[in-house]
DNA sequence: GTTCCTGCAAAAGCTTTGCAGAAGA
DNA sequence: TCTTCTGCAAAGCTTTTGCAGGAAC
């Protein structure tokens, strides 16, 4: 994948929006990083960079980007919002003791469902929670308190 | 299903918990209201009949039963928490337009998926987002802004 | 030059915490 | 009586809003 300024310029200005250096910094980021970063991450990766940033600009950089289609909102954490920008189809899987969330592979496509028969259906989401191999191997007989 | 008080006041006992009057009447809530309620709707239904009631006391409350077993977070909306006392397996659809959330039948446990292998696998989540059969209905051509 | 963006400050909303009085065992 | 629960007040956090200066076109 390339990530040109050119390019991250130009995913910005196809689909309409100004390409501003914080936009940049913000969409090379979530290339680079992939993962499932909150804004509180994104700030401090950012923010030593770019001195004059402000976790506002985060926000509606964000949403201008999930206007666009260009980023997913993520919303398993109770109090944090995640974003992802892997736009393939997948699962999210999240640690109950360390966190993390991990993508993995599922086709919900193949899944038989009942019960939404005049539904639009726009967006699938699977979350499975549990324990990651790290913190299974930690936490040999309990579960996380 | 019974919904006397000499049930729930055995579901809350019989879970190590105290039956108190305030939680007799959350439990019964949720199971006749079913759906997924918040905290302030549940606030809201049982406030008139008990002016002194604090939400702190639903919080608590919920809390306290989910670390029983008896509730379940759902953790779909992006401002406020629900919970749901169907713990039969089934996935949720929320409507975009109007936020209502419903149940579905899907067998997630039928579904095929790789990449987790050492993982620990204690609860498997599915929603789907779009427009429901009202709204679509009321937004023929456009998507909600 | 005009429009849109950034970022400070402040506000809004959900949830948690500390503590005194009340209820349950 | 002693533990636990309730509920007020206040704080903590993430996210949103208003607005003045600045950047992009």
């Amino acid at each position: 994948m390339e990530l040109s300024v050119d390019f991250l310029t130009y995913q910005l200005s196809s689909n309409g929006i100004r390409p501003s250096y914080q936009r940049i910094k913000v969409l090379e980021y979530l290339y680079q990083k992939g993962g499932h970063p909150t804004v509180d991450e994104i700030f401090s990766a950012l923010s030593p960079g770019i001195p004059s940033l402000s976790k506002v600009t985060i926000y509606n950089t964000l949403h201008t980007l999930i206007k666009a289609g260009l980023v997913r909102e993520v919303d398993i954490d109770e109090s944090e919002m995640h974003y992802d920008i892997t736009l393939t189809s997948h699962g999210h899987f999240v640690c109950a003791s360390c966190g993390t969330i991990y993508n993995f592979s599922i086709d919900i496509d193949q899944v038989p469902f009942e019960g939404l028969n005049h539904f639009t259906v726009k967006e699938k989401n699977i979350y499975f929670k549990g324990l990651c191999p790290n913190c299974s191997n930690q936490l040999p007989n309990q579960g996380k308190e």
